[in-house]
DNA sequence: CGGGGCATGTAAGGGGTTACATGATTTT
DNA sequence: AAAATCATGTAACCCCTTACATGCCCCG
C-alpha cells in the first residue's frame, strides 16, 4: 500500500485536507503516483484511526466542515521505517510491450499507427514531466517551498537535486521509449528507407 | 484485461493446456507479463465460454484428464482487433521513484543501501532479459520455432527482430534505471568524490 | 512406495477504477 | 440566480496476490 506512504510524504511538507490531497494526487503527484478521490478519503479515515495522521476539523462559512490532516510523530516514524527498507520490484506487466510483441499479426500500416499513437502520448507526458522538473529545479512550487522552509538551508540543494533527479528519470525513460518505438516502426518495415 | 490477449497471443503459436500456460507465464513470459496459476484456469474457462478458445480434453494414463486449448477464428479476430487499437498508457505508479523522492528524510547511509539493493535487483533482471534476448535472436526457443513454422519464411527475420526488439527495450530500460540509481547515490552525497 | 512433477481448482483479501450521490460556498 | 468550485462520501466491479486443497502419474 504505497499510497499511504505517498500521503505521509506529502503531509510531511504541510497539513492538507482530503480535498487538497485529491487535487494533488490527480494533478502534480499524478506524474509519480496517481490516486483518485475515492481512494483518498477512506485511506485518510483509516490512517487517522491508526494514529499516523491527525485530523483537525475546521469550519468554513456557516456550516461547511473540512478536516485538515497533519502527520503525527508516529506517522513520520512509520514513513522513515518504510523509506529505509528495500522493496521488491513489482512484476513486469507492460501492455504496450505485449502489444508490440504480436504486432506482426496485423498489417504493417495498422501496426505503425499504433506505434505512432504511443509515441505521441509519451511525448505529451514527457513535456509535462519536463515542465514540472523545471519548476522543481527553481524551487518554484508551493509545496517544495514549504518543505524546504523547515529544513537546514545547507541541505536545500541536495533535496531539490534529488527531486529533480526523479523527474530526470521519468523524462529519460520517456525518451528511451519514444526512440525505441520509432525503431520498432523501422523494423515493421513500412518505411521504404529501411527496406533499402 | 491484457492477460486475455497475452494468452491469445501465446496460443496463436500452438495449443497449450492450462498447466503449460501457467508454466509459461511464471517463467518466460514473466519478463513481459506475469500471471499466477490462480488467474490462468478461471480465465481459460471464461474464454472458452466466450468462444475465443476451444478446449479439447485429453486423457493421460488411465484417468488423468487435461484440456488442451487452441485459439479459434473468433479468438484470432479478437486478438487482431485488440492489436490494431491504440491503448491509453496506464497511470504512473512507481513505488521506487516514490521512495527516492523522500530519501532525504533518512540518513544517507540507509538511503544508499536502499538504492544499492535496487541496483542489484535490476541487474539480475537485466541478465535474464539478456539471456532470453539471445535465445530469441537465435530463434532458439520451442515456441518461436513453432510460431515461425506456419509463417512465410520471408517474414521470419522481421518477426524475430520485432520480438528481440522488445527485449532490447527491457534491457535498455534496466540499464537506464541502474545508471540513474547510481547517480542518485552520488546526489545523496555519501560518496566523498562528489562532495569534492 | 515415496517424492517430485503434472494438473486443476477455489477462497479471501487488497488495491484500483468508474460511477453515483449530496450539499455548501464562492464567483460570475 | 446560475455555474463553478469546495468538500466528502459510497458502491460495484475488476484484477492481482497469497494461500489452501486435491489427486494422479512417473521415476527411482
Amino acid at each position: 500500500m504505497s499510497l499511504q506512504y505517498a500521503v505521509l510524504g506529502v503531509l510531511e511538507a504541510r497539513p492538507m485536507t482530503g480535498y487538497e490531497l485529491t487535487q494533488f494526487f490527480e494533478s502534480t503527484a499524478r506524474w509519480v503516483w496517481t490516486a483518485p478521490q475515492s481512494q483518498i478519503y477512506p485511506l485518510l479515515t483509516k490512517m487517522a484511526a491508526e494514529g499516523l495522521i491527525a485530523g483537525e476539523e475546521q469550519v468554513r462559512g456557516s456550516r461547511l466542515k473540512r478536516t485538515s490532516y497533519s502527520i503525527t510523530d508516529s506517522g513520520l516514524a512509520e514513513l522513515r521505517r518504510w523509506l529505509a527498507e528495500p522493496h521488491a520490484e513489482p512484476n513486469v506487466r507492460d501492455a504496450f510491450l505485449l502489444q508490440t510483441l504480436f504486432l506482426d499479426m496485423i498489417p504493417p500500416e495498422e501496426a505503425e499507427a499504433v506505434l505512432r499513437a504511443h509515441v505521441a502520448e509519451i511525448r505529451d507526458r514527457r513535456e509535462q514531466w519536463a515542465a514540472h522538473r523545471a519548476r522543481l529545479a527553481a524551487a518554484d512550487t508551493p509545496l517544495i517551498q514549504e518543505r524546504l522552509h523547515r529544513r537546514d538551508p545547507a541541505d536545500h540543494a541536495r533535496i531539490v537535486n534529488l527531486k529533480t533527479h526523479v523527474f530526470d528519470y521519468l523524462i529519460d525513460s520517456a525518451t528511451l521509449r519514444i526512440e525505441w518505438a520509432e525503431r520498432a516502426i523501422a523494423i515493421m518495415g513500412v518505411s521504404p528507407a529501411v527496406r533499402h
